[in-house]
DNA sequence: TCAAAAGTGTTATCCTTACACCCATGT
DNA sequence: ACATGGGTGTAAGGATAACACTTTTGA
């Protein structure tokens, strides 16, 4: 079924695509609509009876996922060469983010899942401190990769990347030509302070990934079945995240999803998007969660509350949660009148917890 | 020549163009290239033998303008259902914004020309403080649109509108039910204080593009010639700027000028796209007056260069400008170094002169 | 000598950050 | 009573905006 509707502009006719990467927010988890086992983004061709871009996405999401989807916003457009019609031009497809509030998620239909997306990008979820997996693993094999450049200027370039992507404060000058101990982690740490130099910041994400990319980390599978490659490179890794370079996909599909995330961690801060994702009424740990969700960062709690009523952003409801441990919270609703102002919003993330 | 790439895959083959938004500063005014006197963007089909779209633009801009370009960056993809091929498939067209040194403009061919950005916008130049077009003109014509809303609580949205996107603090409250003096200009006046509610904001320039177009202010021309009525609509109005709303383009070619305005503007604040402009060595006051041809206002000279020493973005030559009036300034050149620290760059624009 | 443009130093103000503390509810 | 999460006030630090002032050249 889906798969024959994602790959219908294969036989012939139009040589563009619109590709869907859907957000949504659930169990205080961000997470991204998958079809095919979570192997790819919903997707279909752009068809003459489609009078915008925009048309198409609703119409392949709907049909592919009968997902009920709300904000939508043009990401980026790609070519694959390697995806061409019968005249030999090339695919392009338009990338959308789209946002689902969280009683919008309906159960879906066949492959279609939500999936958490720090499954695709574990790299990327500091909510406890940075992960295990970028001192313990990531940080050498780049550190390695710098190694593999040219000449010393050039590896010198690489060193300062890496620390300006990653937000390390390594002596990355020590290493300079200690070509022996590449691999040994020396004294790597993240740094998630705001006044140091090189910090980590969240909306790099798309930095990082093609910084792995680069370096022959990310082991993409660069065509769909079937391909006796591609399938043997999927197949022999598990699709739960336990993987160290995270789930793959087919094309360039987790190319697609760090756009979106990028995209979305860098607006949340003057944007009030994260509205989009959240049910009508919330608490203020549900919203702080939420951003936290999204943004990969814990925040300040009082900062984050003061920034909120500083900026009509909410109102509140008068009633209260019922508390399931400690005093119950108060809810509130987003002011809509403020929609207007998407303009000049300012709801900056305050810093750690 | 020209109009022969142009248009060569209407004939057929691909549905895929790409358009090009170059820019480039001379005589302190921001330029941008266009061909057929001014009507259109150089643009041309994405073909079989290109691989990637960056290497399309590059192709047709070479081709059809001879300008070498430097820095190039993906804008915005638009479909265009009046255009489609032979198989009905609408036309896709991914816009670029390209930067060129100022000191590697070139001689240019036939109809390509460097053309004044603000003969397509003449509201947004507020260099010598808000122009005349916006209090005497636009604001009047759109406050009469405001009031064509279905309701008046529409018609207060498109008053709030109006107020955010042209940064104006006139009583809008007071207009409520006034239809009779609706073209009053009453006491309008453009807010460029950052402490009010509603300031300008100089990076909203496809807001207020796309409003102008929704109340019809933009007479544009959605096809080609040959089109008795494309030609009639353009040729009565003079191409020199002299029109109130600016100088009209085929097809959307304007709006994705205002896409480009309105990217650059948003990112000269952040990162240091400026120098992509610039001579290889400049005084700090030619670059303020590039910095602010670009933004359309005044900078604070004091802060500016503040802000940059901080920053380590450029350092002394040694050598002084030979001074046509007053003391000769210290020539500086661009810190390339710095490139790879396009992620974190801070150059904030100072306000008001 | 004066105008014009370059360049410097210092202060007031606001915003961000951080710390310390109190409140309400279930067990 | 106490653990848990909700909620508030206030002071320290840093960045921006604004002001006043000095320097160097050409006419």
């Amino acid at each position: 079924m889906t798969l024959s509707y994602s790959h219908a502009h294969q036989q012939g006719s139009g040589t563009t695509e619109v590709v869907a990467v859907l957000i949504a927010i659930t169990d205080h988890t961000a997470r991204v609509l998958t079809v095919d086992q979570g192997k790819l983004l919903p997707n279909g061709p752009l068809m003459p009876l489609h009078r915008s871009l925009q048309a198409g996405v609703r119409q392949w999401v709907e049909e592919q996922t009968q997902q009920p989807l709300g904000y939508l916003e043009q990401l980026y457009t790609f070519v694959d060469t390697n995806r061409r019609n019968e005249n030999g031009h090339a695919l392009v497809y338009v990338s959308y983010l789209g946002l689902v509030q969280e009683t919008q998620t309906v159960q879906l239909q066949s492959q279609a899942i939500w999936r958490d997306w720090y499954e695709y990008f574990p790299w990327e979820n500091h909510i406890n401190g940075a992960p295990d997996i970028i001192t313990g693993f990531l940080i050498s094999a780049l550190l390695t990769w710098a190694e593999t450049a040219v000449d010393s200027v050039a590896q010198q370039r690489r060193r300062q990347r890496i620390g300006l992507c990653w937000g390390i404060s390594v002596d990355i000058d020590d290493h300079q030509s200690n070509v022996s101990n590449s691999a040994e982690p020396s004294n790597v740490y993240i740094n998630h302070d705001k006044n140091e130099a090189t910090e980590w910041v969240a909306e790099h994400v798309l930095l990082r990934y093609e910084m792995l990319y680069e370096a022959g980390l990310i082991p993409e599978a660069p065509t769909y079945p079937p391909s006796y490659l591609a399938d043997k490179l999927l197949d022999k890794l598990p699709l739960d995240g336990s993987q160290k370079i995270g789930i793959p996909m087919y094309y360039d599909h987790r190319r697609v999803i760090a756009t979106a995330i990028s995209r979305l961690r860098a607006k949340i801060a003057y944007q009030p998007l994260i509205f989009g994702l959240m049910p009508d009424v919330f608490t203020l740990s549900q919203l702080q969660q939420s951003v936290e969700a999204l943004s990969g960062v814990p925040l300040h709690k009082q900062n984050f509350r003061r920034l909120l009523d500083s900026q009509n952003l909410v109102i509140p409801t008068g009633a209260s949660s019922t508390a399931q441990r400690g005093r119950p919270a108060k809810l509130y609703r987003f002011q809509h009148d403020i929609e207007l102002q998407s303009l000049l919003m300012d709801s900056k993330l305050p810093k750690r917890k």
